[in-house]
DNA sequence: GTTTAATATATCGAACTTCTATATATTGGA
DNA sequence: TCCAATATATAGAAGTTCGATATATTAAAC
């Protein structure tokens, strides 16, 4: 099936996906299903992390240092997983944007727009 | 060795690389090489396409019909390979830059910066 | 009461892109 | 003469994302 044109190209979020968790988990202390819904919902429906990407990304930030994670219970009174960020993984946060808009920039001036 | 602060990690270009390579050649008409050396230079050195990321990608839009490519000789006499956009490949780069300033839009939108 | 959808975590393998390393060959300068 | 830069190309490793699959609980619909 064809790709539908209001969806941005997952591809393109490479690399990205642990700042985004990083930057919603640095708002407020979340289990990973209300991560996943919190970026979708932010960006509009236009990131959609879905369980095979994120549950591998949790366990990569944490083996980073960069969140840690206990069971708990949700407001619903689900048995869930917290995720918390770490000092580290705030400062990598600031180190992830820093690259990300870098990026961006280089990008724009080989497209000629900066 | 630490990763030089100044070079942007180059796992968030990916799925850009093929973008950047028909933007080259929707200016004109050039040889490999030359390409690397064009998004180098115009990135201000932030990007290097490398050889083993280049030219398998030329053969990627090749392959998508997006560029053709024949030999020929540069202006310094030498055998090189010249690659030219076609018409599939210059509404392909306008697609895949959409589609970049939408994620790009979409991941501000998460970084709470839009 | 039963079925279904949503919530929630987790792993596996496929697919893709990038990188480093390697190979080959030519050209110009030190 | 040697070395750096130019020029193309492939192989294999590494890393990330995805779809598929598995399991379990809860709430709503029928």
């Amino acid at each position: 099936m064809a790709r539908d044109s209001a969806t941005p190209r997952n591809d393109l979020l490479k690399g990205t996906l642990d700042m985004l968790i990083l930057q919603t988990l640095a708002v407020q202390k979340m289990h990973g299903y209300a991560i996943a819904q919190r970026i979708e919902e932010l960006s509009g429906g236009a990131i959609g992390a879905e369980a095979g990407s994120l549950y591998p990304a949790l366990e990569r930030v944490q083996k980073k240092g960069w969140a840690k994670s206990e069971w708990g219970v949700s407001t619903t009174g689900r048995r869930v997983r917290y995720y918390t960020i770490t000092a580290s993984g705030r400062k990598q946060l600031g180190i992830e944007i820093s690259d990300f808009d870098a990026m961006f920039l280089a990008i724009n001036r080989v497209l000629g727009r900066a």
